[in-house]
DNA sequence: AAACCAAAAAATGAATGCAAAATGGTCGTG
DNA sequence: CACGACCATTTTGCATTCATTTTTTGGTTT
């Protein structure tokens, strides 16, 4: 995890296990990265990709102000950042509105994270440890055993964690960040739209996660990262179709506040 | 460009035109980012990435402000922008300076872009239209002119207009966002230190572009694939050799201005 | 002479204030 | 009754101001 905040003085040190961006990527043990600034943003990312404010909807500087008990300038600064993250967008004098998902936006999300992943396994397999798939491994089987019971909340989890694993086995932490930047912006729609979607291709996703293990198993870098593009681009057409009736980038105007 | 290289104490009441800039994480229907805000953002941005500011050396916050004419406020605004994308380190209380790049740093980066390459060959092969194939050869052929009169300079922009033309091809403006934000935080080191190492496998590497037009006439997407990350694998071993004796993380510490 | 401590000076981080622009509502007119 | 102009309120953007923190500098001590 990133750690950049660590203030443990005056505010309530919140420990923020949000979606970092590109804090870092630094070598060095030089962890804990505090000022206070970053906690404003951790709190505020939070807040955004949690669904706090509906989708394409105004975020309102001078309530986040109050909620914050911090002034405007913190937190507009905090509101480029997460703009450059891609969270939100900021229109020139009409603030700032949390960003909208179209068809085409997803899509080229599912392709990018598809790309990182097939990196990180073929990466992953020029260093993974015994230890490390063995752990992929107990998790691949308590996936298979969710998805026996039919728990999808469950399923989803541990799914979320055998990629995760696979990502930080790449030990690139370059890639782990960039990886939690989209991840945290497609976050809204992977616990809703998705959900739904997926389950209809539960069996072919485990089937596909049996050849990830398999791969792994194997160290077969290129052919791990063929198998987890192609895994992705799957999830991809699941998460699309399931919003494919609507427009470009009009899922909802939403009532705002 | 709009003129506001206004006097502090005067107002700057500029009505700044839509000038759309290049920001990152832009993508969908909405795009066009004007704002001064934004202005100063890019300014700032080439800046840094042109190396006015000597690696890791301090950014300085005041001397900056007098440079565009602006107050703190947005310049800050821009900095933490900037620390966003990793192109500075934002310490504590200690003020911004320019991101060191070590041994580790690069390693990191090279795979990273060899991922969205990579990544960007597999996209393009679906898509990909014949006439961009062939301005892609074009391209390759000028390259290899400029090999065979041991132009380095011109071999050297060739080489980079067709990867630039592979990721665009991708038809994905997430990945050339991405793409192009990690192209800026190793262009310092690109111009200096890759090189002199680079010129050592001009051969090498001539020979493994035309295993990429190949594959890429072929459509042959996860070949490509294959042969991009190494490509950019090896140019990574290249680049890193090159800063090889040096420590970790401390290329200069640098006399700062 | 080197190290250490203290006070001044500079710089950073955050808050407030003010002008411009936008939003919303009302009134007037066709 | 509908449409458009006008004005008040709200909001945004930037400059300025204030409070800490860091760094420097000068003097002192060992």
């Amino acid at each position: 995890m990133v750690p950049q905040t660590t203030v443990a003085a005056m505010k309530s040190t919140i420990p923020e296990s949000g979606v970092p961006i590109a804090k870092p990527a630094d070598s060095g043990p030089e962890r804990s990265e505090p000022s206070l600034h970053g906690e404003i943003l951790s709190r505020l990312r939070d807040y955004v990709v949690e669904g706090n404010i509906p989708d394409g909807g105004r975020v309102p500087e001078r309530q986040l102000c109050e909620m914050f008990g911090i002034s405007r300038t913190p937190l507009r600064e905090a509101l480029k950042v997460l703009a450059a993250e891609g969270l939100i967008d900021l229109l020139p004098n009409r603030g700032a509105r949390v960003r909208q998902l179209g068809k085409r936006d997803l899509e080229e999300l599912f392709d990018v994270m598809g790309g990182l992943e097939s990196l990180a396994g073929r990466l992953a397999c020029e260093t993974i440890t015994d230890e490390e798939i063995a752990e992929i491994e107990r998790l691949h089987y308590e996936m298979y055993g969710h998805y026996l019971h039919r728990n999808m909340h469950n399923y989803f989890q541990a799914n979320q964690r055998i990629h995760e694993r696979i990502v930080a086995a790449s030990r690139n932490e370059t890639l782990r960040t960039i990886y939690a930047n989209l991840a945290g912006r497609i976050r809204r729609v992977r616990y809703s739209a998705n959900f739904a979607r997926e389950r209809q291709r539960w069996t072919e996703a485990m089937r596909e996660h049996e050849g990830i293990l398999d791969a792994l198993r194997r160290r077969a870098g290129s052919e791990l990262a063929d198998i987890l593009f192609q895994h992705l681009r799957n999830k991809r057409t699941a998460a699309v179709e399931h919003l494919g009736g609507m427009p470009e980038g009009a899922i909802a105007e939403a009532t705002e506040g």
